[in-house]
DNA sequence: CTGAAAGCGCTAACAG
DNA sequence: CTGTTAGCGCTTTCAG
């Protein structure tokens, strides 16, 4: 069996709490036994034991995140950026699709809660105003950080980009290369969705461009919603020449509808999506896009929590706003 | 502070042990009592404290999910099919991105060990030969089952395709389209590289095809590899007019290369990829493939990890194999 | 500075 | 069928 504190201590012939104190760095031990207590431990490789400590301790260094949707690469990149934050500073990280459901989300929350993880990061399919989740966490003393989706009603810390903002720079892009009849194909109804979209309509109403509600088309989420979206767009008359994209797998799909109607990308039609994902440079036509800096969130959010366990009081709620970042590529590049 | 099993055996006046057993279906318990206790715990909401379970029984209900790269949607996709097994059963599945390195792999299976992980499944990025990962895991007695990749000399579970299998696929496909001097973008030193490698060579010599030296370029691992690797590739004379690359991202990038040296993909260079990415149809050029059913993967190294965890003997460790299925699309088709 | 006592919440083994 | 007794490996508290 492994190796116990008790092994290391009647090994050395002094007591379980010696050893316990030295291992933690405790002050009121000698220089002295804590070495000898030290080396001992390194040469039988004594490892504690997480769940007896967290037993006591009540903390268990392990972090939830929860993701809609691992196959996204926007989410893949934020996890990416949340371990190599959370893993040297000895925390797990247990990470959960919910695949774009609020229930599977609010019962994989669940569970992590009753596995007494220290904090969460959350990227929530929650719907406008379903704030239940949250309340919950609130009563749990569970801290946690909201990624990418800000939920309206709870004050929780929030990390990602202004969605609105984000929308308003893709229209005007596309506006500014010529478009005259930008359409926009919505996302779930989760603040990236309706913030985009606010941020969508603020744009064409600077430009004093009437809004024709036929050019938004709902976008639930689905693997082929940007596909199919496009097909119902090209029937309009007259039809966009211009699409900003909820995100970018749903841009490749409108892509791919436009090019089987035998139109082309962006001469007849362009397309803008956002969350530059790993492989819009190698699209069938490379993808212009809103960069979001996913890593960045992911690492931020990962500080935030991290703050938000050490210091037990619940300091006020922080938003951080990571600024969108046009990328232009061949998909929306008409001019220059 | 949450409910425990002492609150509800005080509130009902009977003894912990029969909270305890009523809770796990124990048989010595009567049908009356065991309600009564059932119906209390729905009231009070009782959640079972894990940590202290695990403390006794040793077991935590928490799985290793130990992949080389997230970002690459083929693990992506293998994540999901192990989640969507292991949850429903109570496990909680903790996932682990190693970059590609093996000593960052050993260092996290360290980790996941320490914290009693249950079971482990991994998709190793350790090299030809290093295999002390392994006689660890056998020296704790903690199960695993691999995927993808196996590893020569541990005697270990295994689901995956047979990739010598998969490299003759694709490249008598590609001899099947007309390619007559076929190249090979080859990935790391772990067994999907040098399995797929072993079958390009063998269906090459099954026609006959002279195997040159050049055309097997040495493929780290990395997000442009494909793309450098094709530079070189153009640079041979005579060039190849097919290639099979190690997989998909790989194949995305040996793509892009081609294209932009004004070359037409496929009737310059066919290519053919491995893995079947879920964007792989969005592709410049649509992607040929070899599809190795990611999520079945990841399914039946959930069932057989469960399986080792449940029956404690270790039974002879068993290799699934599945079969590899060839999906054309526009990057290789020159006939029909 | 060191150590003895108590207990975290639960279950295995056995006694009534 | 029900309950008692002993821990699991560690930390917190408090006495020496």
């Amino acid at each position: 069996m492994a190796v116990r504190m008790k092994d290391i201590a009647d090994d050395l012939g002094v007591s379980l709490m010696t050893v316990s104190k030295a291992l933690r760095n405790h002050s009121d031990i000698s220089e002295k036994t804590r070495n000898r207590v030290l080396k001992r431990m390194r040469e039988l490789n004594y490892q504690p034991d997480w769940i007896a400590r967290s037993m006591v301790t009540g903390r268990t260094y392990v972090v939830g995140l929860v993701l809609p949707d691992l196959m996204h690469s926007f989410f893949a990149e934020v996890a990416k950026g949340v371990a190599r934050k959370l893993q040297p500073l000895g925390y797990q990280v247990v990470i959960s699709d919910t695949e774009e459901n609020g229930d599977v989300e609010r019962r994989q929350v669940d569970v992590l809660v009753n596995r007494k993880v220290d904090g969460l990061i959350i990227a929530s399919a929650q719907r406008k105003g379903r704030i239940e989740l949250f309340d919950m966490l609130a009563a749990h003393k569970t801290p946690y950080v909201l990624i990418d989706r800000m939920l309206a009603g709870t004050d929780a810390n929030y990390v990602g980009v202004k969605d609105d903002e984000l929308g308003a720079l893709a229209t005007e892009h596309l506006i500014a290369q010529g478009c005259q009849r930008v359409a926009h194909i919505r996302g779930p109804a989760v603040a990236t969705g309706t913030g985009r979209l606010r941020g969508y309509r603020r744009a064409l109403a600077k430009y004093g461009i009437p809004s024709n509600p036929a050019y938004i088309t709902s976008g639930e989420y689905g693997d082929n919603t940007g596909y199919k979206a496009m097909q119902e767009l090209l029937k309009t008359d007259p039809r966009p020449d211009g699409v900003f994209c909820y995100n970018d797998p749903v841009a490749a799909g409108a892509i791919k509808a436009i090019l089987e109607a035998n139109l082309r990308v962006p001469e007849d039609i362009a397309i803008i999506g956002a969350g530059n994902v790993h492989y819009s440079d190698l699209l069938r036509v490379p993808l212009s896009t809103v960069d979001q800096s996913s890593t960045v969130i992911g690492e931020t959010a990962a500080d935030l929590l991290v703050n938000c366990i050490d210091s037990q009081k619940q300091s006020a709620p922080r938003h951080i706003f990571i600024p969108p970042r046009l990328v232009v590529r061949d998909s929306s590049r008409r001019k220059g």
